[in-house]
DNA sequence: TCTGGGGTCCTAGGACCC
DNA sequence: TCTGGGGTCCTAGGACCC
C-alpha cells in the first residue's frame, strides 16, 4: 500500500532571541529598537532589524543606522535559563526533540495524531505554550523534511507559523534565492551566481555532476538533493557535542608573551572546566589564531590518551604557541582560541572492579582529585560510590 | 567597514599499515 | 628491485551556521 509522506517535522526558532529576552525582562524596551552586544551585534530586535541592523554587524555601524537604539550588554545566564524553559516546553510536546542551538530545535510530531492532533495543530499550540509559559515569541515551520521545515520557519519570521504541504514543496522552494539553501554562504553564492544560478529552482535544473564540479563532491550532492526536496535526515535525540572551545579577541594592541600566556591560561582553564562539567575527556587540542590582517591559522596536537587534566592540556597548548611564536611576533595576534576535540565520555563506571582483587593501596578521593594529582591514566580501577566519588587505585608510573 | 564567541562539516596531503 | 590499491589517522585550512 502506498503511504503518502506527511509533514510531521517542526522547526521551532525563537525570534531575535537575546533581544526578545531583554524586552521581556524590561518593559521599557518593548516596542523599541534593542541591540544586544557592545562590540558587535549579537542580536537585534525586529524594530532594530527594520532599520537595517543585522547580527554580527559592527557596533559602530549599527549605532549609525539606528542612533536611538537601546544597546545592552549580553546576559548569557538569562538566555541560557530562557532556553532551558523553552526546551522544557518542546519536550512536553514530544520526546523527539533535536536541539540545533540555544534558540532552535527540530521536533518530530508524527505519531501523535491521536494524542495531540495534527502537526499544524501541535505547532500552533507550541507557539502559544512558549508565549504563555516563557513569554517569548517563536516561529514554527512544519514540513516533511528538516530542510523544508527550517526554510518554512525562516520565511514565516517573525512570530509566525508556516506549513509546507508535501504537494506544494517545490512550488514553495524553487522561487527562493540560493542563499536559503543550507550550506550556501557568501563564497558559494558567488560561485553559483557567476554561472547564472540564482534561485533554488535554478539549482534543481543543474545536473548533480555539474554542481559537484562547481562546489565539490559533498556540497554538490548535498545542494542537489536539497533543491529537489530530498532530505532523508531524521530527527535525532541526544546528539553529543564534538568539540568544546573558547576564544578571546585581543584587539590590535601588541601583547607581550607574558600577557598572551595569561590569556591562554584563562582560556584553557575555562574549556577544561566545561570539559569536566560535561564529563568528557579530550584527545586533541586545537589552537586558533587570528592575525592583524584577519587571516587565520590553526595548530593542533593529538595525545595518545584523552584527558581532562588542566595542567596537561595547558602544557600541550603552550607548546603549540611556542612553535608558532615567530609567526605571532611577526604578524601580530588579534584573537586567541583553544578548542578541545576528539572527545570521549569520561565514565568512571567503565572499570568498576573490586579493589581487593588487586594489590596496592586504595585511596578515598573524588575522581577529579586523583586525576589532578596523577593524570588521567591514573584512574584505571575504581569502585564508584556515587556520581562524583569513587574508591580509586592510582596506577602510578614507575 | 570591520569583524564576537560558540560550534559543524568537508577537503587534501602525508604518514603509516596491510 | 620496483610496484598497486585501499584504509585509517593526523594536521591544516576553509566554508558555513547561529
Amino acid at each position: 500500500m502506498f503511504v503518502a509522506s506527511l509533514a510531521t517535522i517542526l522547526h521551532a526558532d525563537l525570534d531575535a532571541f537575546y533581544a526578545s529576552v531583554e524586552q521581556r525582562d524590561d518593559p521599557d524596551l518593548r516596542g523599541k529598537p534593542v541591540i544586544v552586544g557592545m562590540g558587535v551585534v549579537l542580536a537585534a530586535s525586529y524594530e532594530a532589524k527594520a532599520r537595517g541592523v543585522r547580527t554580527a554587524m559592527g557596533g559602530r555601524q549599527a549605532r549609525r543606522l539606528c542612533p536611538d537604539a537601546v544597546v545592552v550588554s549580553p546576559r548569557m545566564s538569562a538566555y541560557s535559563a530562557a532556553s532551558d524553559a523553552v526546551f522544557d516546553v518542546f519536550r512536553r510536546t514530544t520526546p523527539l526533540v533535536e536541539g540545533l542551538s540555544i534558540d532552535e530545535a527540530f521536533l518530530e510530531v508524527g505519531g501523535l495524531a491521536k494524542i495531540s492532533g495534527s502537526p499544524p495543530e501541535i505547532a500552533a499550540r507550541l507557539r502559544t505554550d512558549v508565549m504563555r509559559t516563557v513569554g517569548l515569541p517563536i516561529t514554527v515551520g512544519v514540513a516533511r523534511t528538516k530542510f523544508l521545515a527550517k526554510v518554512a520557519s525562516a520565511v514565516a519570521k517573525p512570530n509566525g507559523l508556516l506549513v509546507v504541504e508535501p504537494d506544494r514543496e517545490l512550488a514553495f522552494l524553487h522561487p527562493l534565492p540560493i542563499e536559503r539553501l543550507w550550506g550556501v554562504g557568501e563564497k558559494t553564492a558567488v560561485k553559483l551566481r557567476q554561472r547564472g544560478i540564482v534561485t533554488v529552482g535554478d539549482v534543481a535544473q543543474v545536473a548533480e555532476r555539474s554542481l559537484v564540479a562547481i562546489v565539490g563532491p559533498a556540497a554538490g550532492r548535498h545542494l542537489h538533493a536539497l533543491a529537489i526536496g530530498r532530505d532523508p535526515r531524521r530527527v535525532v535525540v541526544g546528539q553529543r557535542r564534538h568539540s568544546i572551545g573558547s576564544q578571546h579577541a585581543l584587539g590590535s594592541r601588541h601583547r607581550t608573551p607574558a600577557e598572551l600566556d595569561a590569556v591562554l591560561v584563562g582560556i584553557v582553564d575555562r574549556v577544561t572546566r566545561r570539559l569536566r562539567a560535561a564529563r568528557r575527556v579530550a584527545r586533541t587540542v586545537v589552537l586558533r589564531l587570528r592575525f592583524d590582517d584577519y587571516t587565520r591559522a590553526t595548530r593542533s596536537h593529538t595525545l595518545a590518551e584523552p584527558t581532562s587534566h588542566t595542567g596537561q592540556l595547558l602544557t600541550v597548548t603552550r607548546n603549540l604557541v611556542a612553535a608558532t611564536a615567530p609567526t605571532i611576533e611577526q604578524r601580530g595576534l588579534t584573537l586567541l582560541g583553544v578548542a578541545l576535540s576528539n572527545l570521549e565520555d569520561d565514565d568512571p563506571l567503565q572499570l568498576p572492579l573490586p579493589i581487593d582483587r588487586h594489590g596496592g593501596s586504595a585511596l578515598d578521593a573524588t575522581v577529579d582529585d586523583v586525576r589532578n594529582r596523577f593524570g588521567n591514566r591514573a584512574v584505571t580501577r575504581a569502585v564508584l560510590l556515587n556520581r562524583d566519588e569513587a574508591i580509586v587505585m592510582p596506577m602510578l608510573p614507575d
